[in-house]
This record gives C-alpha cells, structure tokens and sequence, in this order.
DNA sequence: TAAGTATTGAAAATTTATCGCAAATAGCCC
DNA sequence: GGGCTATTTGCGATAAATTTTCAATACTTA
C-alpha cells in the first residue's frame, strides 16, 4: 500500500492548483491505494467497485478523475488491453516496474528493472524532454 | 524499405492460415515498406494516403486490415497519442526501435537499444512466453 | 471453370470518453 | 456558523474511434 499521498497531501496538491478536494476524489484515490499490486482498473472497473462500496459517482466524474489523478503524476495510465486504458498508482522506484501482456488473454505479469529506468532517463536527458514517465510493454503469448 | 514480405511471402503467410491475398491488403502492406523511417499511420491517416493514390479502400476494410497485420506480428500497434493507435512495420533487430513521445505535441523521436531487447525476451523466456514485441514508451515533455 | 468460403463496401451499431448545463459544494472571508 | 463564488458533480447528450451486419464480390482450390 502506497502511502505518499493521505487526504491532506491530496488537499494540499490540489489546493496549490486552485482545485479542490472532494470526497469522490479521496475515495477514487484511496481505492488505488489499497489496490493490492499488480491490479490494474479501468474507468468501468473502478466505477463498479464504487457502486459495490455504496459509493455513489458518476462514471462521468470517475473519468474526469482518473485524468486529472494521471496529469498530476499520481497515477500512471497503461495500455495492457484492446480499446480501453488501465490505471495503477504511479510509484516511484524502487517499486516502478513494467508489464508482460499476453495479447490472447491479458494475463499480466509485472517486472522491475533498474536498467530500463536508465536508459528511459537517458534518452530523455540526451533530447532535452523531461521525463514523465516510462514504460516498457512486453506483448507475448502465456503458455 | 523493408522487403522482408514481398507479395508472395504475405499471399503464403495468408494462405497457411486460411485467409486471402487481396489486393488491399498489399496496397496496404506496401504502403507501410515505402513509408520513410521514423513515420506512423493510423487508420485515418492510411485511408487519407489511400485516396491520394486513387486507391478506393473503404476505411472498414482498412481497419480490418491494421489489426490483422497486427495480429501476424507483420505490423505493430503503437500508442503515441491520445485517442487513437498508430502503426508501423514491425521490424526485427537490428532495426527494432522505441519512442520517445512528448505528451503535450506528441513530437516523437526514435531510438534503438539492444538492452531492452534483452530486458524483453528475458522476462517473456522465465514466464514461458512467447515472444511478440516490446516496446519502451517514454512519456516526456519536449524542450 | 465452378463451387465454396473469405472479403469487401456501405451503413448502422457499439464502445469509450468527453461535454454542456443546472444544481451542489469546497474553500474562503467575515 | 453563514454567506459568497468558483469549482465540481451528475445527468443526459454528444463526439470520436472502431466494429459489426449483410448482401455483393472475388480469392482459392479442385
Ligand atoms: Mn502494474
Ligand atoms: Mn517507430
Ligand atoms: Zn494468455
Ligand atoms: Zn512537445
């Protein structure tokens, strides 16, 4: 479970960019927080699992935070699966990793790997981007 | 200009598994090997070329066409933008590649590395899979 | 060449995500 | 706490990308 942003770091974050806190904002987050590792969650999955906790928001408004949560840096959006996005916290190293997807059925299996870190920074720094973030996705099949 | 399928390649490709060697899908297959290094086409953009050519594929068949190229492994599927996929001949080493994609212009620059190569069918040999691509992603913001 | 099946084009449908707007509410000052 | 105001929400409508349906067409193979 990743600790690094309770409600008021939350708070504080967005506060500083003249946005709010709200309760669907905490909640959306928090699930993401006690997300065991390796789930991922989609727009609908995420929205499910709200109706299931009794907590009522829109799948407007869980779109609409799943953005803003990745422009902040505090999700991170992965492409595991055809015609949807996935998300997960987005954790610094050492727990930064990378998918191997199988593109029959989208068994992920997830990986670390300090080298790709490095050669994802040092690509960067040589074009003069700031790094966001990097992604490794193996496409393969299961046996 | 990749000539690893030439026409007849892609026709006994086709034929092993049941399915047609038309003339849209070399249209389309050669569009992707004359297309200069370092371009991407989404489905629009190679119904757009298509037109130019005096070409008339229907942009069903032209998605039809993406993903079962995809699928064979002779194309691959790259997220670069927002909203919509890319493709790109899928080239073995030592012409593999990954990009570097700012996320505010989508400007995309190329780079190789045998280590993420490595990295790659590494992980896909200890889990028992079989090996399609891999492809870094760098999410990064252009000087 | 004829039979049989895969493929195509065109339009409709589906899926994923965004938008517009009125009502609700978080943050802020008193 | 009570009000003020800009942000956010929920809902329905809308947009954009991709897939599907189906009748007509065209590969393959024998
Ligand atoms: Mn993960
Ligand atoms: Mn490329
Ligand atoms: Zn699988
Ligand atoms: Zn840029």
């Amino acid at each position: 479970m990743n600790t690094l942003y309770s409600p008021s770091a939350l708070k504080a974050e967005l506060n500083a960019k003249g946005w709010r806190l709200t309760p669907q904002r905490e909640v959306i987050l928090k699930i993401f927080q006690e997300l065991p590792q390796g789930n991922h969650l989609s727009a609908e999955d995420l929205h499910e699992q709200l109706v299931g906790l009794e907590q009522d928001i829109s799948l407007s408004t869980v779109y609409r935070t799943l953005k803003l949560l990745a422009r902040m840096g505090i999700l991170r959006q992965l492409e595991l699966a055809e015609g949807h996005k996935h998300y997960e916290l987005n954790q610094p190293y050492p727990n930064h990793h990378h998918h191997l997807v199988c593109v029959k059925c989208n068994k992920t299996i997830e990986f670390k790997s300090s080298s790709i870190l490095q050669v994802g920074s040092k690509q960067a720094q040589e074009y003069g981007y700031k790094l966001l973030d990097c992604q490794l996705t193996i496409h393969a099949i299961c046996p």
